[in-house]
DNA sequence: CTTACGATTCCC
DNA sequence: GGAATCGTAAGG
């Protein structure tokens, strides 16, 4: 039986959690689906960072306890993070990619005709398919309840790493992590 | 109040 | 390559 990880699990720095969190499943109603690719946002020095200017509104969750979403929106799409390290360090970690476990048809009706290695293969797409949004910012995703990330209790041994996408500012650092070989990371 | 700008996606 | 599209943050 699949648990929760418990606070102390995302009390770390974002670039131990982010591959850690490789593997782990995502639930929400009767969508779920592995966690394939993910992106360490430091809490300090980190220009690309939503919380490198100072807390905000936007941001406060970030500066919150650990294992809490924070939800933003860009555009028309909303995107999924988890607020590490301990309370006042704004470390997190973007969920960019899941590989679809269950309710697969329920993701096809969110997400339109689109092929099945298209159904979540984003950080924007998964939170459609998923049925995440604004409502979703700040919950704690260390109980079953709802939104939550599941312990898959398997380690991932082969990790891989690169520059993340979609920013400005800060582009060459590796803190994008992927499973290799999967056909649901993006931009593969 | 006004303005600038996206941690994206989809279509041309 | 370019538009969609609107909340957030910063500045007047």
């Amino acid at each position: 039986m699949k648990e929760p990880f418990d606070r102390t699990f995302y009390e770390r720095d974002p670039r131990e959690v982010a591959p850690a969190l490789l593997g782990a499943v995502l639930v929400h109603g009767p969508t779920s689906g592995m966690i394939v690719e993910t992106e360490a946002y430091l809490a300090e020095r980190d220009p690309a960072a939503h919380a490198f200017r100072g807390k905000t509104p936007r941001t406060a969750v970030l500066f919150g306890p650990p294992g809490h979403a924070y939800v933003y929106r860009t555009r028309a799409h909303h995107c999924l993070n988890v607020a590490v390290q301990e309370e006042g360090v704004p470390g997190c970690v973007l969920i960019r990619a899941v590989a679809p476990v269950t309710g697969i048809a329920t993701m096809r009706r969110r997400r339109g005709d689109v092929p099945e290695r298209r159904l979540t293969d984003g950080p924007a797409k998964l939170c459609q398919a998923f049925a995440i949004d604004i409502r979703h910012y700040g919950v704690d995703l260390t109980t079953r309840d709802g939104l939550a990330i599941l312990d898959d209790g398997a380690r991932h041994a082969t990790v891989q790493t690169g520059p993340r996408v979609g920013i400005s500012v800060a582009t060459t650092w590796p803190l994008r992590y992927w499973l290799p070989a999967e056909r649901h990371v993006a931009h593969l």
